[in-house]
RNA sequence: GCCCGGGUGGCGGAACUGGUAGACGCAAGGGACUUAAAAUCCCUCGGGAGCAAUCCUGUACGAGUUCGAUUCUCGUCCCGGGUACCA
């Protein structure tokens, strides 16, 4: 008889099923065509939240889709497991953050099992393990040996107190967050990996990924920032160097009528002149007081200061004064910067801020500038003119001309530059792959022998927050023989940049228990490039730019053979709600307000912006209270019906109950026909009234199938199957032909495995089969059941919609015009005027036109 | 500033190549069932006029192309994301 809808025992159930049978194990042996499906493997914070959710619903529609339409899916999970939140739970509650991190994993492992996600749980690693920090080690020790990784000096947030080094975001308004002293800069030597070798490639490859939404390829073209200009030398008057310019406008070089130069330019020492000696040093000392961050907020005061030296414009023959200008980075470019105040508005308010010269060399069509008037630089277009034998030119014809001269009498080259840098890896902190390489003073740096690795990290350290990297402390860890030498050496306490674990994690999971290199290359070979990546757009450069680059370099160190990492990606939008927070406490959990009020002090509650659920704003949803009340298969369905995947989604729960409600209105459309339906088989062929349902039935399988595969669409494909429900619900004729019920049924429950894979499951066995819904596969559409006898078509007077007429699908168009003249609406729009015209869309609509 | 997105009912959203704007769901209102409630089932639901048939109006705003525009073009406003003294 019929049986409650218990979610929680259905779930239980199937999910027990699919451990017990491995379901969703899969090898390189398989008949089957390869599908490599991959979600971004999320930080082990401790508790999954809404964006995982949604994440991992969305990969599992894929993967589950995918294996009904009969691929070798592998579709595994791990965890992206070092980086600071460990440290930080280690500095205020003093658990050590490998505890922290697994007890995280462990989990939050069982949360994902409880959304009964189809992943193949044996391939499962966390990036800390000692077996992946092998393989990374080992990789890092090729890049070396390749040239791809090197040391240099580099400068730092510094915080002088916490004896630490800060990221960008950690810096509050220039001073620390921990402790509130003022940040400073320091200049350490760090690792660098040469992304840079790679830029154009990483370029060029952004046009060959079709499958990529076109703005993450645009931030990464952005990022990359190739430039095609030209450096140009000039000499310095009474002295024997030369100070190299990159300018993209070599066209404008004989406007040229200053320069400037960063204050950390090595040759600014040789320039200072014995009278501005003064001045350029409280200039220098000014310049260094500022952050990174305030150096390059734009708002900053454009300041510079005379070094007391000239330079000589190669053509003009000029000697043009030299400046230092707080602007001018040293790391772009050549840290020097040839100042054309007419045609670059920096230069321009520089120049009269310092009543320097401005020279009109480029005259716009049909204006003619002079320097004296003017009020802001001119960067378009035009001819040359106060240019020697250049003028009258196109100023963009110029820029090759002039490129080629100066060329030619040794003064400049063509050159390219890149906005990109070299990728600084070292991160002064305890928790991260160890870079395994050891300081010895004769031998220099010496990297730990492969047979050494890995490099681990030890256990007994105390996390304060102070005093820098504990490692750098831990005498154990640091003293070591030297390789080569065996002499007492040192061992680098720098641990890597977490994103080079996420950069290469999904090639490991080929093949995760492989033993003698990083890479088993068939396996990897076998499932790279993943067919499609799911994640967060919070990722577009970094992330995804960092792992195209290992990709690369992975192949170049024949370890595996493909160029790309990722042939589709999916970006999906975050899950945003609103903040609120209370005048005493701060911000205010959802439970912690009760009608409109703090709970801890009965304050009204303030309600703030809305964001990104996130911990530190208190504006999230912990999704296991909504499995415990729904079930899994309620919360996925309703992640993926409220908004397509790539919009951003703002957090209600409204829609659950309809989501909840409609799989009750499922379960019971089963239950409540499973004795007419138990004898018959699905409907070949139906008739009549009867073939409105089964039109419907394959109209929806057109349609889901359509919205899944490569459109991602499932909101508006679970709306078709609401449709299809509420026409089985509407369909009278059961009693006569259950066979067509019986198709519609089996098409439900088959097209619902993706989006609620316990419920079908369950359905699909009350319905009577023996295999699984996964194995009976994902359903084709009949196209001769789509075919209807009549249509209805609209019928418009000049644009209008003035009537609906419903003709045989065959009919001519003849017939069809007479039809639509005929409707009586029709008739009283077109009474007595001229027909001009008559389009007749097929299939849609006809629009009478009259005069 | 520059580069990407986006703006549709009370709400989330749909309309795929220019062809019935508002699918599906939520909320709201009404009804059936019930001693009652819950659950369930059915109906209404952009705005305005009308007893009704039906008509007018409506996709941020203003123009344009077209038989026909949420969709294409131009301009304006607003919102979101990325990025920035980039030479």
């Amino acid at each position: 008889m019929e049986k409650q809808y218990v979610p929680k025992e259905v779930e239980q159930k199937w999910q027990q099923n699919w451990q017990q049978t491995q379901a969703f194990r899969v090898t390189e042996d398989s008949e089957k065509p390869k599908f490599y499906l991959l979600e971004m493997f999320p930080y082990p914070s401790g508790r999954i939240h809404m964006g995982h959710v949604r994440n991992y619903a969305i990969g599992d529609v894929v993967a589950r889709f995918k294996r009904m339409q009969g691929f070798n899916v592998l579709h595994p999970m791990g965890w992206d497991a070092f980086g600071m939140p460990a440290e930080n739970a280690a500095i205020e509650h003093g658990t050590h953050p490998k505890k922290w991190t697994y007890e995280n994993i462990a989990s939050m492992r069982e949360q994902l099992k409880r959304m009964g996600l189809s992943y193949d749980w044996q391939r499962e690693f966390a990036t800390c393990d000692p077996e992946y920090s092998r393989w990374e080690q080992l990789i890092f020790l090729k890049m070396l040996e390749a040239g791809l990784a090197y040391k240099k000096g580099s400068s730092v947030n510094w915080c002088p107190d916490c004896q630490t080094v800060l990221a960008n975001e950690q810096v509050e308004d220039g001073s620390c967050w921990r402790c509130d002293n003022l940040v400073e800069q320091k200049e350490l030597d760090q690792w660098f990996f040469k992304i840079t070798d790679y830029a154009d490639e990483l370029l060029e490859g952004t046009d060959k990924l079709p499958g990529w939404p076109e703005r993450v390829l645009a931030m990464q073209r952005n990022w990359i920032g190739k430039s095609y200009g030209c450096e140009i030398e000039f000499p310095v008057a009474d002295k024997e160097t030369k100070i190299k310019v990159f300018t993209t406008r070599p066209d404008t070089l004989f406007g040229a009528t200053f320069m400037s130069l960063a204050p950390e330019h090595p040759l600014v020492k040789s320039l200072i002149s014995a009278e501005q000696q003064g001045a350029v040093a409280d200039f220098i000392a000014q310049v260094e007081r500022q952050d990174k961050i305030q150096r390059t907020s734009g708002e900053l005061e454009k300041l510079g200061v005379f070094t007391g030296s000239y330079a000589i414009n190669p053509l003009t023959g000029d000697q043009i004064p030299v400046f230092l200008a707080n602007f001018v980075l040293m790391d772009y470019g050549t840290g020097a910067v040839m100042a054309v105040p007419a045609h670059d508005q920096r230069d321009f308010e520089f120049a009269r801020k310092y009543e320097l010269p401005i020279r009109v060399v480029i005259q716009p069509e049909g204006e003619s500038l002079v320097a004296e008037t003017m009020d802001a630089a001119h960067t378009g277009t035009g001819l040359l003119v106060n240019s020697g034998q250049f003028d009258g030119i196109e100023n963009e014809a110029a820029k090759e001309q002039i490129a080629d001269y100066l060329d030619s009498r040794g003064e400049g080259r063509k050159t390219i530059n890149y906005r990109l840098r070299d990728w600084g890896v070292s991160r002064q902190r305890y928790w991260g792959t160890p870079i395994p390489i050891i300081y010895c003073e004769t031998c220099g740096a010496v990297p730990v022998p492969e047979k050494d690795l890995p490099v681990l990290l030890p256990e007994d350290v105390e996390l304060t927050g102070e005093g820098g990297s504990p490692l750098a402390r831990h005498q154990d860890f640091l003293q070591v023989a030297c390789p080569k030498c065996s002499q007492p050496a040192r061992r680098e306490s720098d641990t890597f940049d977490t994103f080079v674990e996420s950069s290469w994690y999904f090639a490991r999971y080929a093949c995760p228990d492989y033993q003698n290199a990083p890479l088993d290359k068939k396996a990897a070979n076998y499932w790279l490039p993943v067919d499609q990546y799911i994640g967060g757009i919070e990722h577009a450069v970094m992330h995804l730019l960092y792992a195209r680059f290992f990709t690369k370099v992975l192949r170049d160190l024949n370890m595996l053979d493909v160029d790309e990492p990722f042939t589709n990606l999916l970006t999906q939008g975050m899950v945003c709600m609103e903040t609120q927070r209370c005048a005493e406490h701060g911000w205010l959990y959802p439970e912690q307000i009760s009608s409109g009020n703090c709970t801890l002090c009965g304050r009204p509650a303030e309600l703030g912006r809305t964001e990104k659920m996130s911990k530190s704003k208190k504006n999230v949803v912990d999704p296991n209270l909504l499995i415990e009340q729904y079930g899994a298969d309620t919360a996925r369905l309703f992640s993926l019906f409220a908004a397509p995947p790539e919009k951003d989604l703002e957090w209600n729960e409204q829609g659950v109950e309809g989501c909840a409600r409609f799989l009750g209105r499922v379960w019971r459309a089963v239950c409540d026909n499973l004795e007419l339906i138990a004898d018959v088989e699905v409907a070949r062929t139906a008739e009549g009234a009867a073939a409105e349902l089964r039109r419907k039935t394959h109209q929806t399988i057109k349609k889901v199938t359509e919205d899944i595969d490569g459109r991602f669409h499932f909101n508006t494909a679970i709306a078709a199957v609401m449709e299809l429900v509420n026409a089985i619900y509407a369909f009278k004729l059961g009693q006569q032909h259950p066979e067509v019920l019986r198709e519609a049924l089996e098409a439900v429950v088959r097209l619902l495995n993706p989006f609620v894979p316990h419920a079908s499951e369950e359905l699909w066995q009350m319905l009577g089969h023996q295999q699984s819904v996964e194995a009976a596969g994902w359903p084709a559409f009949d196209a001769a059941a789509l075919v209807a006898d009549e249509l209805t078509l609209v019928v418009q007077v000049n644009g209008k919609v003035r009537g609906k007429i419903e003709v045989p699908a065959a009919a001519e168009k003849a017939e069809i015009e007479a039809a639509a003249q005929a409707d009586p609406n029709v008739q009283r729009y077109i009474e007595g005027k001229q027909i001009r015209k008559v389009i007749v869309v097929p299939k849609r609509l006809i629009n009478i036109v009259v005069a």
